[in-house]
DNA sequence: CTGAAAGCGCTTACAG
DNA sequence: CTGAAAGCGCTTACAG
């Protein structure tokens, strides 16, 4: 800037209103500097820019990894954020990649927020967090109460496991997710009063507690499958899980739907892929982002007048990981 | 980090040294400073810092839009900086969602070399840039002599070609890409090669001007099928494309395989799940994103010492939107 | 209409 | 071992 200011013999304090088209500058002068800026190639600094400006129109998001479900929810954070002004900083650290480490999100948050952006959106959270500026999170932890867009996890997981019902399944196992997420008691609550209502009792040892890493679903499953009575279907609470459900199936030499049926939850791109496909729940993870982008957005220009807890819909997609039971569930 | 002086007790230098864990600070100090920092919750600003330091550790990726193509990009970036001391920093800018607009990427590299970011990479840029940290081009311009990586696109369009003319396609339409890029100049080539190699003569007017934007297929195609004598196969450069082939051809009456065949080249998920799958060219992703950011790695640090040109293998994966023509061509 | 000066939150020689 | 001061690249009252 300095440069620019030299090569147009002004201040720089003139080059910066020009660069942020302030009135009160003669024509004369803005040719100048104009000219000088184009010569020079001059972009003025974000990170300076930030530093002194209290708005910077800039949105943060982080997240903890970037697998399929994280980038689902970016594109429809950039289509909420298109054409309306703010730009989108997502950070990413590389201690994280698909790990949780307690607190990541509160970090990133305090150092993005401090000058660089408006506000933030955090995906599935660790906890709860405290930020200057507006944050809303996508898959909050339990009883929350800022802001926060989920899906219809109760209303999804009772769904899956009825269909279960429907075809006749009455042992049917759960595998959990990450205790402190809303998202995961809510499918839990789901497994279990879809149960009750059918008459059908709670068995605790067909609970695996895994945390939504498809890694920690491994060994739950194998438990599950070398019981001497295993159940005849498996719901779990992500597809990332359920996949792995189906690894430890095949490894074990268990027909899917012959000998067990699975179901996940999520409705990633690779569920339809496998070999049977997966089914599970479909929860968009597109709209949750763009939900999230559109209330913070709003939160920002102080606009948001709707409520500040989203839930979206999930429905049932059915593939060829179901079926009934068969009496001999092992194989 | 003045509260935390305050605090402490202790001069806002102190601090810094004890936040960076630089030598030269009594133990006893070091000890109030970090408890001081607990209490307040203090994170350092990543902009302040950015400013004042030239080494950041942070690497930078600007992309024009984010579609399945970033996506898959990032997961393969994210991979390769996992654990490796560099976080990373994604800038989008939320008017350029899905167009083009020249010089963007220059823009975006300006505004985040200043000193936020060490490196940066960008996917598909529009010109060459010029930056004073190291870039590395993911699909670069052509005749790039810049770092970059990128598929082998002329061996992928030549066998995808190849795969028509073995199917007993002789009138074979092309939709070509953005034509400053070298990925669309290399498939073009390979398209043509492929076709000479048979002894086919290229015809001008069954080749339609696309930009690799979804969208400016369908015009193309339309024109490609509403000919009295329309070609018996197209081979897109982009799989995007190559999906709203389908959706025209569908709309015309055109079934596929049977009245026409359909090529596309990247492999993004979407390929797989449309009804028919479509046969494509895979370039992965995923390698193209490791690679870029192993190499942006090495460079910041100086250690680079391969090619700054990588260019990687791609393959055919045949499904079933291609099957030999039939005599009749028009439904 | 324009400039000198202060300050955003840090880091780093330079003194002591 | 520690602090006062300068400065990274900007913006914005405050004068003139």
């Amino acid at each position: 800037m300095s440069d620019v200011a030299r090569a147009a013999g002004v201040s720089t304090a003139t080059v910066s209103r020009v660069v942020n088209g302030h009135y009160g500058v003669s024509a004369r002068t803005v040719a100048q500097v104009r000219s000088a800026i184009e010569q020079l190639g001059y972009e003025s600094s974000l990170v300076a820019t930030s530093l002194r400006r209290s708005r910077t129109n800039v949105l943060g998001l982080v997240a903890h990894s970037f697998q399929s479900y994280t980038a689902e929810v970016l594109k429809g954070v950039m289509k909420a954020l298109s054409r309306s002004g703010f730009d989108l900083i997502i950070y990413a650290n590389s201690d994280l990649y698909g790990s949780y480490s307690e607190g990541w999100e509160q970090r990133h948050l305090t150092r993005l927020s401090g000058t660089l952006t408006d506000g933030c959106i955090v995906v599935t959270p660790w906890g709860e967090v405290r930020s200057r500026t507006p944050v809303v999170a996508i898959d909050p932890v339990r009883g929350s109460t800022a802001p926060s867009v989920t899906a219809d996890n109760l209303a999804g997981a009772t769904t899956a496991v009825e269909h279960l019902l429907s075809l006749g399944h009455r042992r049917i196992g759960f595998i959990a997710g990450r205790d402190s997420l809303a998202s995961a008691w809510s499918r839990e609550e789901g497994y279990r009063a879809a149960l009750t209502n059918a008459g059908v009792p709670v068995d605790p040892t067909l609970i695996g507690r895994g945390d939504f890493n498809p890694e920690s679903a491994t060994p739950l499953a194998r438990v599950l499958l070398q019981r001497p009575d295993p159940p005849s279907a498996i719901f779990a609470a992500s597809d990332g899980m359920a996949l792995k459900v189906l690894e430890v199936a095949r490894e074990l030499g268990f027909s899917v739907p012959g000998d067990l049926s699975v179901v996940g939850f999520d409705n990633i791109p690779e569920s339809a892929l496998t070999e049977p496909g997966l089914t599970t729940v479909d929860q968009s993870m597109y709209q949750l982002g763009y939900e999230a982008a559109r209330m913070l957005k709003s939160l920002v220009t102080g606009e948001w007048d709707e409520p500040r807890q989203i839930v979206l819909p999930t429905s049932l997609v059915v593939r060829s990981s179901t079926a009934p039971p068969t009496s001999a569930a092992r194989p």
